[in-house]
DNA sequence: TGAAAAATACCTAAAAACCAGTAGAAAAAA
DNA sequence: TTTTTTCTACTGGTTTTTAGGTATTTTTCA
């Protein structure tokens, strides 16, 4: 195992260096860029291979979110570890819907650190212990956010999600297709999904599927 | 909240008096009926509300497996609880996917049993410790049996996930949306998915997404 | 350096999905 | 018993996906 090529993001130079030396001595990864903004990193990111970002959400220029994306969206792999202050549920949630891999308050320990960058390499989502306590009591609001589906659209949602089509799935329930088709669209209007692939993801990120 | 609507499917008339008795003092559910096979489940399910199968995998009609998917077709918030002496993480892993909410082996106590519940109704998927114990430790064949992809494929997989079409990636990438779809076919493939809809929730399952 | 794997691109045609609107019947909630 | 929500169904059209292929050019790596 090669050691993690990982860069830090952050607009505050203390939060970098912090970082810095709290993870110079760890001896499976290497720090290869600090960067100040979004479009360094990006720019960095074109032309070097990145194991891991350690990012902040806010940034000056291209927000933690977008650039969640855009990472992601060139190289699937790399692990993106949000370092951030803010304690707002939605804004964990997003990052993590936007492909981040963990979260993490800026006050976490070398420890939650550590056990955070090992967890993302296996593949899990890891949050720090505060981080955790947040997201794990859910709000109203919050519940607001989640579209509220009728029985049919839930039974609808799951049947194209095993890829039946709507002529299989109208076939099932004595339906007409058309009706199905209606179904679909509401389904995707309430999770503001362009088409099924959406959909489908969308329902997992809500923990439907 | 009102109790729990249980039934209990096993062919062995033991377990069944085992866990009606266990689950007899438990004072958020109530035990509406017990069957020795799925098609026994399926009658009493279509005229009546269940909240909570119990459910072994080996039954002398209907595999545990497709009365899964059956039942959450009709009924997707109907959960699930495996209770089994099946030790195969392939298995284990199946019902999940055919849409378990969780895993228990037949010698589990009470407390596990109790705990799983609580966590299925939570929304969680739930694996009593054994379990967790099986399915923690990847096996060579386990990994064989997930898709290898190739960079591009992942980050096209990444896309779709984002409800982009082909030519929406293809001019991202700056490629042809021709060679998009060429990776799109050969992403279906690999999981063996009819539609995007499947390969998403593929992905999702395989936990690429 | 040569073979294998990956990425790229093309063709055709049918099937399915998506868009935008409407609307009646049934069921649930007020 | 109204009102609202959910489920149902339709028209008519456009776009996208999917299924059969084939095939060239890069990379990668042994």
């Amino acid at each position: 195992m090669n050691k993690l090529r990982t860069v830090i993001v952050d607009d505050h130079p203390i939060v970098i260096e912090g970082l810095k030396t709290l993870l110079s001595n760890e001896d499976n990864l290497e720090i290869v860029g600090t960067f100040s903004n979004g479009a360094e990193l990006l720019s960095y990111f074109n032309s070097n291979p990145v194991d891991l970002v350690l990012l902040d959400v806010t940034l000056p220029d291209i927000g933690g979110m977008e650039l969640c994306k855009l990472v992601k969206e060139e190289s699937p792999d790399t692990i993106i570890l949000i370092v951030s202050n803010h304690t707002e549920r939605s804004i964990i949630m997003q990052t993590i819907q936007n492909g981040a891999n963990g979260y993490l308050l800026k006050n976490s320990s070398l420890d939650e650190l550590r056990q955070c960058i090992a967890e993302a390499v296996k593949g899990n989502i890891c949050y720090s212990k505060e981080v955790m306590e947040i997201i794990s009591r859910p709000t109203k609001n919050e519940l607001r956010g989640i579209p509220q589906l009728t029985r049919r659209e839930k039974q609808i949602l799951y049947m194209l999600a095993q890829g039946k089509t709507s002529q299989n799935i109208a076939q099932e329930l004595f339906l007409s297709s058309l009706t199905v088709d209606t179904h679909r669209r509401n389904l995707m209007q309430k999770f503001e999904a362009k088409n099924v692939a959406e959909l489908i993801a969308a329902g997992h990120q809500q923990q439907l599927l």
